[in-house]
DNA sequence: CTGAAAGCGCTTACAG
DNA sequence: CTGAAAGCGCTTACAG
């Protein structure tokens, strides 16, 4: 039953006998903590080096209350679409937690289900979390942050006391469609599946801000921010089609996907008689002969520094309440 | 520092107080192990879960010896291409975890470097693992036997003193390369980019058991198992296209699809003029005008099974030391 | 600088 | 059936 070693493993008592000392030096020796004479520190750390002692985390856990393990909170996604993002991330978070000696649980959730949270927290399994896919107002974190427990947010929420971490998606889209309208662009139609989380209502207010920008007035008609089916999006691009907008500014890769699948099936030439954008790179665009312009995030780095903020949080360090992260416009041959 | 919650949590002594019993019958009422009155159990049960009181898990730790922790190791992926089914698994994994009250740890590993796997054991944060990825001679699984940690592996190993589920990619190649000899194929090429992973050895054994069975000879000048780029790649579809071979059977859907992209650029015709099919499906075989033969497993279900086993074997339960899971051959376009 | 002791919050033989 | 006590393996005031 749980752990089957044979042997009983070392304790911090083993190493003090052996050592003619107390267990309370060898403690002090390993954690650097209290005082302790440099001679006796270097005997201790010098024998556990070399017999191999390694603290037992539950014992360490229940003295301090502390766990040195972290959970990241993952979307369980329908499609695989949104997987590279969300498992991107996930990487970036364990490189940094490994490097601080933290280890990363991960629990998925529906985004509906506070079950697996709770009992993570009401266990005191771990010393914070990270929330990734934020809704504007997000039920999970106003249960977390009533909690008081620790965690971040990938993703921007409204309520401002929450520490986040995010790509700037809305000066990302309003940079590209700054440079698309630089480029001669007359109208850009914006294709989007849905405003419930918010990381698309930032690309769609960077979409406005463009417009802003470039002191040209939005056409409702060019805006479609429901489609939610490959259906859907083909309406809209054939309506868009037949109302002759000159460029397709896509929500994501997925929608980008689908446009292009669908422009290809009509026979529509890109970027001849349509230019396409994404406002997210994936691998997915790279499946077609044409190119595709699009924004290009750090995916990993936005891990890592999400989890970075955790652990400062976490030990009491001053920490940046937002944090927004570089993008890069990558212009290619689909609005060339 | 560590957990920030004001209140200090209710302790088992908390409620035993409260209830005018001991903190040993409050304890044996929980874990429903030792006797105990019916109506004492009750009253505690339900005091519980008036007041919430939950368990501290280190605590439950150190006086058990496990932690309630699995952890599942997951291969650092220089391409996005693998991240699908490791992904997949993992989400199965995960789900049957909670459904266990256990939670699932991450770690990502290069395949080379023990250190992440040796904290997790030294500091007994897990009570098993699931290592996913296998080499045939697979060094993590060496060390986490000769550790004595109780671990799966999801995918085959030689050692067969190890827990192993997988996918019957064997079972699975092999029928394929039947069905395409009985549909009146003559030549099955093989495409594949490493021999590496017991994986691509598993579908290669099953494609050679596919000829064996229809009584063909194999001939070595159609089969490729290095092809570690796209250019290898559009080398050995050009030379197998001169030698007129009748289909091209892919290792997995990232050659497969590179495959694919190279006959469209060379306008060749599927299945016109080549038959094409994949020992593994993923979404990345929907782009494409045309749909693709393939072979389907329910990587989810794999995740769970793995998992299932794991929590059996750490609870001293009887388990199969082998377990291969089922498969789907789904015919398509691109062998009609 | 170092040690003895109490404590972290559970579990589990051992008595009764 | 129930309780008192010891123990799990650390940490950390408190003395000295």
């Amino acid at each position: 039953m749980g752990s089957v070693n044979l042997e009983k493993a070392m304790t911090i008592h083993d190493v003090a006998r052996e050592l003619g000392v107390s267990a309370s030096t060898v403690s002090r020796a390993i954690s650097g903590k209290g005082r302790i004479g440099n001679a006796t520190r270097d005997r201790v750390l010098q024998y556990i080096e070399e017999h191999g002692f390694y603290p037992n985390a539950a014992a360490q856990s229940l003295a301090q209350s502390r766990t040195n393990n972290i959970a990241i909170i993952l979307p369980e996604v329908k499609t695989l679409a949104d997987m590279p993002f969300f498992h991107t991330c996930m990487y970036g978070v364990e490189e940094m937690a490994q490097a601080n000696d933290y280890d990363m649980l991960v629990v998925i959730t529906n985004g509906r289900e506070l079950r697996p949270l709770e009992r993570l927290i009401q266990n005191r399994k771990v010393d914070g979390m990270i929330l990734t896919r934020t809704y504007a107002d997000d039920f999970f974190a106003r249960y977390l942050k009533k909690k008081q427990i620790p965690f971040v947010t990938v993703g921007q929420v409204e309520d401002q006391d929450i520490i986040q971490v995010d790509n700037d998606n809305i000066g990302a889209c309003r940079e590209l469609v700054s440079v698309l309208f630089s480029k001669g662009i007359k109208q850009i139609a914006y294709l989007g599946c849905s405003m419930e989380q918010t990381v698309n209502r930032c690309r769609y207010e960077g979409y406005l801000a463009g417009y802003a920008k470039a002191g040209k007035a939005v056409q409702s008609e060019f805006i479609y921010t429901a489609l939610n089916n490959e259906a859907m999006v083909e309406m809209a691009v054939d309506e868009l089609l037949k109302n002759q907008v000159d460029c397709m500014l896509c929500q994501d890769d997925y929608i980008c996907d689908e446009v292009i699948r669908c422009l290809e099936k009509e026979g529509v030439d890109v970027p001849g008689q349509v230019k396409v954008a994404s406002c997210h790179y994936s691998r997915l665009l790279d499946h077609y002969p044409v190119t595709v312009t699009s924004l290009k995030f750090d995916i990993m780095d936005l891990g890592r520094r999400a989890c970075r903020i955790l652990l400062d949080s976490i030990n009491g360090r001053e920490v940046p309440i937002r944090t927004l992260l570089d993008y890069e416009v990558i212009l290619k041959e689909s609005t060339k």
